[in-house]
DNA sequence: GGCTATTCGCTTTTT
DNA sequence: GCGAATAGCC
């Protein structure tokens, strides 16, 4: 077939293009073409196999790789693209739940609630049932229900399997929780995935027409999946005879999103769960120089759980050498970068759209921000304090998403006295009790007000409140977000009381507000043929943005972002940085060998967005909750060749640094507390005086607290003091 | 019930 | 070194 969209693709590229017939794996290195795998993929399945759009669902994990997928598409195909669902599993899920709603006994208007919607619940689960909340955090509570749900594991499966206090503990709030999302009409985010699962299973009808629907279907970054979602997609394609075209794309040495349930093992064993599965393999990167990919090649080869063997490489020569610097602190880090963007940008080399800086927490950004600002560089800083995190953006949301469902009890409860209404936490208590005696919602209860006992100061501050909820209500039955955002400002008078505060971040909150309005507006106004532009789908919309999808476009800024959001997205010069043990890897991750190999998979992701240079940056004092500590080197600068990077430091006699040899890294231990304190880590060899040699299985604690469990290769790995301990370290 | 002053605990990463 | 939560006072 002489195909115009086979034009320039290497030869495996075309392979997965124009494979047909069983399920295709495609294991993509970095860099090495994928979306255009993807999107070149799909044309062939229209244009040449005569597939109609609307029979391809194509799945992404953020709504701007989804976006993006859809403008390739459209420049590749133009109008026929409209059709085909280029979606995340989110957005995707929550279109087939809307439809089927009733099922699964929800009305079409459920709420989603977010991640502080959920532990704001559960905070007032905690509550009522008189725990201990600093024990028992709604933020611990939400993340073991969020595994549980991940795993499709069912309340009373939860119950069942639960065999000591706290899996009991978390049983009972589970299925409590879960109690009042349905009283309120509400999913959280696990449950959009876990919905759809469990109607596609109960429902084989409804199961056979989605199929029928989506014959082809095509995953992005497949390595990310969590169980919930690979259920999902078995059920959807479905495994017989009449079984949909599975695609995946992915690369394991990319899985990043393990703490959130992902599960290498989907990528890892696909070839297991459908036999006659066909893998290509994309080893030919296009994006980086050779330097660039031996390095990241180096580090990602000491990881034990791999895909299958693949080697990247470049044809575009090797390239500048990598320029690594040791600074004395974090604030000298912060200047080193910017005195290479200054330097950089002056030189025409590049420019400050075609730099970015990457951390490992969001916490790292203040120092680069504090002397940017003084730089007068400019940037962008992706993620942190989102904007739809902020109080008052939150505050009017929830007004907006009880126009749309009036049972949504954590909102009602979160704004039925904001701005102040005289409403106290007795009269909220009495609503909330009046709630629970009665098996209905906050704001049912509201309603009901005259039942309930309480002052008529408070009985008054309710009727307000319900009286405004109805009237915006009423408006957003025919008007778009933006005039129901107007009228509920207006009613409550929110902009007042912050004009009257005397707290100086409220200015800013007018400004955010304003923001919020005009976005509503952009959006009412917005004259789509979808025509869906009522309330709830613009709240929709929010509830599912997420960092990545807020990257600026050619703005002339520098960008400054963690490596988890770095995923995906390319630059032409690249700062690495905070480059330590502790800060990264990530101190909580060093323990644990499987978190450490994330950690460095995380260190291939952030060195492979690199075009063509790549600066390696740490410090070796930083500040810490605002008190300075002393970092060891990153394990992971040890890991790669010496020969790559070019070392500079700001004192260059006193602390020389060598590299290529790993004994010298991989300090998990402060450098604050010498003393012949052995210092080890997960996989060193190690000779105890009395149970021989062994081998390091994980290590905690740090200072004179930090502990290692050993293996002797005799009964179960033991743990040993290391300040107390009889033990050498043995150069392997 | 609301305001203020202190304490605490926090940082992994997020759809 | 900050923001949220709490206690203690008006």
């Amino acid at each position: 077939m002489v195909n115009a969209l086979l034009d320039g693709l290497n030869e495996p590229q075309a392979e997965a293009v124009v494979h047909s017939g069983g399920p295709l794996l495609i294991v993509a290195g970095a860099g090495s073409g994928k979306t255009r795998v993807l999107t070149h993929r799909i044309a062939h399945l229209i244009g040449d196999r005569g597939a109609h759009p609307g029979e391809i669902l194509a799945i992404t994990f953020t709504n701007k790789a989804a976006g993006e997928l859809r403008e390739r598409l459209d420049e590749l195909i133009g109008g026929r693209a409209r059709g085909i669902w280029a979606l995340t599993f989110h957005s995707a899920c929550l279109r087939i739940l809307r439809r089927e709603a009733s099922r699964v006994g929800l009305k079409s208007s459920f709420s989603v609630y977010d991640a502080d919607d959920a532990r704001r619940l559960l905070g007032h689960i905690v509550k009522d049932l008189h725990l201990d909340s600093k024990k028992t955090t709604p933020r611990w509570l939400a993340s073991e229900i969020s595994r549980l749900k991940n795993e499709l594991i069912s309340v009373e499966e939860a119950a069942e399997a639960a065999n000591d206090a706290k899996a009991t503990l978390v049983a009972d709030i589970y299925r409590e929780y879960d109690h009042r999302l349905r009283l309120a009409d509400a999913v959280d985010f696990d449950d959009i995935i876990g919905l759809t699962v469990g109607l596609l299973r109960d429902f084989p009808a409804v199961a056979e027409s989605w199929r029928r629907r989506f014959r082809h279907v095509l995953v992005d970054e497949y390595q990310d999946t969590n169980h919930a979602q690979y259920v999902f997609l078995r059920e959807l394609v479905g495994t017989g005879e009449d079984a949909s075209e599975l695609s995946v794309v992915g690369d394991a040495d990319q899985s990043i999103y393990a703490f959130r349930g992902a599960t290498i093992r989907n990528i890892l064993e696909f070839e297991k769960d459908y036999p006659n599965a066909k893998t290509v393999l994309l080893e030919q990167n296009y994006r980086s120089t050779q330097t660039i990919l031996d390095a990241a090649n180096a580090v990602i080869k000491l990881n034990s759980q791999r895909g299958p063997e693949k080697r990247l490489w470049s044809a575009q020569g090797q390239g500048p050498t990598i320029q690594g610097f040791n600074a004395e602190s974090d604030g000298g880090e912060a200047t080193w970068v910017a005195n290479r963007i200054d330097d950089l940008v002056d030189d025409g080399e590049t420019t400050f759209s075609e730099v970015a800086v990457f951390y490992r927490t969001n916490a790292q950004s203040r120092a680069f921000e504090e002397v940017f600002i003084r730089r007068g560089i400019p940037y962008k800083v992706v993620g942190g304090v989102r904007f739809y995190e902020r109080k008052e953006i939150r505050d009017l949301l929830a007004y907006l998403k009880l126009t749309v469902n009036p049972d949504d009890t954590v909102s009602a409860q979160r704004v039925i006295n904001v701005p102040k209404r005289g409403l106290g936490d007795k009269a909220v208590g009495a609503v909330a009790q009046y709630a629970a005696a009665n098996d209905v919602s906050f704001a049912a209860a509201a309603r009901a007000v005259d039942d309930i006992a309480m002052t008529p100061r408070a009985r008054n501050g309710v009727k307000k409140f319900t009286d405004i909820l109805d009237k915006a209500a009423k408006l957003a039955e025919t008007a778009g977000p933006d005039e129901v955002l107007e009228q509920v400002l207006a009613d409550t008078g929110y902009l007042e009381e912050l004009s009257a505060s005397k707290d100086p971040r409220d200015e800013s909150r007018v400004d955010n507000i304003q923001e919020l309005i005009s976005v509503a507006h952009e959006f009412s106004t917005k004259a789509d043929e979808d025509a869906e532009n009522d309330t709830a789908t613009f709240l929709e919309q929010i509830a599912l943005v997420a960092d990545s999808d807020q990257i600026p476009e050619e703005q002339g800024q520098v960008t400054l972002m963690t490596l988890h959001t770095a995923k995906g997205l390319e630059y032409d010069t690249v700062f690495l940085t905070g480059m330590d043990d502790g800060m990264f890897p990530h101190e909580r991750s060093m323990g644990k060998s499987e978190d450490l190999e994330e950690e460095r998979r995380l260190a291939y992701v952030g060195l492979t967005r690199a075009r063509q240079r790549l600066f390696l940056t740490r410090a070796s004092t930083r500040s810490v909750f605002g008190t300075p500590q002393f970092f060891a080197a990153s394990r992971f600068l040890g890991e790669i060749p010496g020969g790559l990077v070019e070392w500079s430091d700001s004192t260059p006699p006193s602390k020389p640094v060598k590299f290529g040899r790993t004994p010298s890294f991989g300090q998990p231990i402060a450098m604050k507390d010498p003393g012949d304190v052995p210092v080890v880590t997960a996989g060193d060899k190690v000779e105890h005086a009395k149970w021989g040699e062994g081998k390091v299985v994980e290590t905690k604690g740090s200072g004179p607290r930090a502990q290692a469990r050993i293996d002797f290769g005799v009964g179960d790995p033991k743990w040993v003091i290391l300040r107390l301990a009889p033990l050498t370290k043995v150069d392997s």
